[in-house]
DNA sequence: TATGAATGAGGCTTCATTCAT
DNA sequence: CATGAATGAAGCCTCATTCAT
């Protein structure tokens, strides 16, 4: 053919631009209400476009959404590769990866970690249907314990708290649903978040050096 | 008559006993599958009895997880408050918190931290409905935010990180679902769970060596 | 047995009391919300007993509806069997039958008109079923037949009037459902309807006024 | 566009060609079965489609009931108007009204008469909900009221007979339920019954010049 | 005999999916 | 390709009926 790679044509690029209006509508609607709650007909709606239509990018509503999870989870992968394979240390990186989670894009992101994280209806349904899917986030999962595994070598990190449990404690904090309501409610600016949140991840709560010397 | 005050005859347990069951199954289901994908069916059929049975408790599908809800929460917050009512110290009581979410009642506690604060549909259907439920819930979380207080005036807390990102850290952290991989999976025994969480919530990953060498 | 005929003991006696209120519930029901909208348990709650003892009495909601239809029926019969077994005059016989059904018992005696004549329910489903409804029935309008053809033979009916549509007309004014209005929200006396309606078979709307000139 | 105005394409005519079809449906099953005897099942599969596209046009079973009453009403009304509005004499009126009913559209109108006025699930579950039922229906009253008004003081109805009596026995005289044993198992031309009916209605049943060969 | 808890068939309703236009 | 009307499986809920106590 002519035109081999690249979107081909303008039909090829107006289909394109609507399987992705369709994802960000099944991302929001994901989202704010869940997989059962939502609907075809509502998503075509937001998209402006028919029920049939939406049929005419993904066989099932199944399908559909499986799609939205690995756009999203891509997307995140990506941007999380950059930072692993980055030279920074171990803790830079940490702050690397929850301002990534907590950023400019935080709203679209954080769709995709409330809709794979909590919903346990994703978990059942789609998830355990394909196993690339563990796969991609198992190896994200890897570079991440290695993060934490290169901070206890260079004696940035406690090494007497296991790996696996500080993978899951940047999983809990880096959840983003709880600190929604923060964003939202207390107008808390997302640059002051991520500057506690990778305070607090590395020095926990306690009160710090500055006041012990006070003390002294 | 003799029997007046609790559970009054063979019947009346029974009774008692079976809406026991019924709360139980739709515990688990509501972590396993959500709201949707339960079914009243699916319910009837893991206490042994039929559909009609689970009617003759609950007047729906809704307060019947509302109920549920209802009973989670309060036997959590029963346990808290004991923990914030206690003399101990802001962390000690952190500690106790911690410990209360993962002890001996994990399994059921955590499904309704799970159902109630990770699934939207349940957010947007059941907690719009009862409102006593914020006020309750809100309740609690101004216990915690008091201990977090009390813990900075004491200087056992840095003050410099705002109360309400401390709250919603505590509850990210303490949420159970990403720790159930560990305990299943990894067979990590919950005591340990538990000192692990705890200190890092205090101190957080830093390694301690270099403060020890402060120490010196 | 030593007591053969009527109510053997006390307990036959209860039995059948509680038959008879059992009965009454039910037509008091049909008449309210027809055979679908009333259910067993609020016959039962009405009479004050369980369930099951309706049960004991009925072997089924058709049945005992049937019993009940059947009893107002013979109810209804016997009186107007009185009336046209009576040496009074065809247009007498016919205001003794209208006052039969809107006197002193109007309110007992018209669920059962407007049961039976005026659900399709009811007719489909039971009238169908119980043939010898139709027998009594149709003996019934045979003796009010008689009535119109005697009056016709006696001069005192117009013989253009074919007898089917008489009695067609007759049952069609002496249902009830149309005049609780009147008596309920308009207050208007029992005696003064039937009064009324009398005079209206038989002289219909016309103004007197010109038969009177004619008496002159 | 040339097709503005009227039903504007095939399908839009497609569409209330079907929404009729389902209507009348549902207009017989009422008749001949009630309310709740009769199954959205049962409409569709009388009119050929399926369940859902029932709910395609109606959104429950009560709006759909209530939207075939609605058309029955109107239809009589609009029709009645024009009888009422019309320069005839009262009695003139009166017997075409009783043309109305028993005309031309004798079957399709009597179910919407047996409907709404027979069926007491129909009184309680519907017209309690739609009080512009009650609103118009009473205008309707308020008009056939005026005909027996006119009537009394043109001197040709009995002003004896208090006039919400008479529009009572007007309706139950037009209620055909009664009278369609007599057109369909006597085989009684229409034109006869009506013939019957308003004169026994104007002058009952008493024979005319035999009773003036009496008084002589 | 009386009870009322338990059952499950049946009906309404929703919505993912298909397909004729 | 795009549409949206049509389909029908599946789930919630009611209530007549049964039966163990």
């Amino acid at each position: 053919m002519s035109v081999a790679d690249g979107p081909r044509s303008l039909k090829d690029r107006q289909r394109e631009e609507r399987e992705r209006l369709i994802l960000e509508a099944a991302e929001e609607l994901l989202a704010e209400k869940g997989y059962h709650e939502m609907s075809i007909d509502e998503i075509a709606a937001r998209v402006g476009v028919s029920k049939g239509t939406v049929y005419l990018h993904f066989p099932s509503k199944e399908e559909l959404v499986l799609a939205q999870l690995e756009r999203g989870m891509r997307r995140f992968i990506q941007a999380a590769d950059l930072v692993l394979a980055s030279a920074a240390t171990p803790s830079e990186k940490l702050r690397s990866l929850i301002e990534l989670i907590y950023g400019q894009t935080f709203k679209e992101r954080s769709q995709f970690f409330i809709s794979v994280q909590e919903n346990p209806e994703l978990r059942n349904r789609l998830l355990d249907k394909k196993r690339e899917f563990h796969t991609e986030w198992d190896a994200l999962s890897q570079g991440i314990s290695q993060v934490f595994d290169e901070g206890k070598a260079q004696g940035e990190f406690d090494p007497t708290i296991p790996t696996p449990l500080l993978v899951s404690m940047f999983w809990s904090l880096a959840s983003p649903r709880t600190y929604e309501r923060l964003l939202e409610q207390e107008q808390m600016p997302v640059e002051e978040m991520v500057s506690h949140l990778s305070r607090f991840f590395f020095k926990g709560l306690a009160a710090t050096g500055s006041q012990e010397r006070n003390v002294e």
